[in-house]
DNA sequence: GCCAACGTTGGC
DNA sequence: GCCAACGTTGGC
């Protein structure tokens, strides 16, 4: 079983967007980067454990748990050209990107800041917390995981 | 295949 | 709103 740390704007889809979805499960669409679409494409696997990570707001950090709950399949906002993530250059029959739906498990009983992650040495190889980094969906390990749900 | 220009991310 | 970091694009 491999955890996950994925990102996203909580003015445009928060954990609480997440809660209230339809069995509080939504597809992970419009991810327009390799490495990221490597990840949910390859190795995201049906129950992996998720840490939702609010980013761009006024208290960046981990805010909940969620879990994979459909393995990857083409992200058919690509083909849409009405869509915000549209991408004329994708081929239906080929596909250039792929997603996961993700489900919701909880809320953390607080935020675990960006600031506070940042100060743990037991994080120093988490992705997040490295200089420039942008990646939206990253790996976290067993470790990693264990360490930051201890900071709750 | 290089690299400058440009667009995006995301903390602050 | 600013801007550093980084990915992508496209001319050559």
């Amino acid at each position: 079983m491999q955890y996950w740390l994925m990102k996203s704007e909580p003015e445009a889809f928060g954990i609480d967007d997440l809660a209230g979805r339809p069995e509080q499960t939504e597809p992970w669409d419009g991810v327009r980067n390799y490495q990221a679409r490597n990840m949910m494409r390859d190795e995201m696997k049906v129950g992996d454990p998720v840490f939702f990570y609010h980013s761009n707001c006024d208290l960046p950090g981990i805010v909940g748990i969620a879990e994979v709950a459909r393995a990857s399949y083409p992200d058919f906002t690509a083909f849409d050209p009405d869509d915000k993530h549209f991408d004329p250059k994708s081929n239906p029959d080929k596909p250039t990107w792929f997603m996961v739906d993700v489900k919701f498990v909880r809320k953390l009983q607080r935020t675990i800041g960006l600031q506070e992650l940042k100060q743990q040495p037991e994080l120093a190889d988490l992705a997040l917390v490295r200089r420039g980094n942008r990646l939206s969906i990253m790996p976290v390990s067993r470790q990693q995981w264990d360490f930051i749900l201890g900071l709750e």
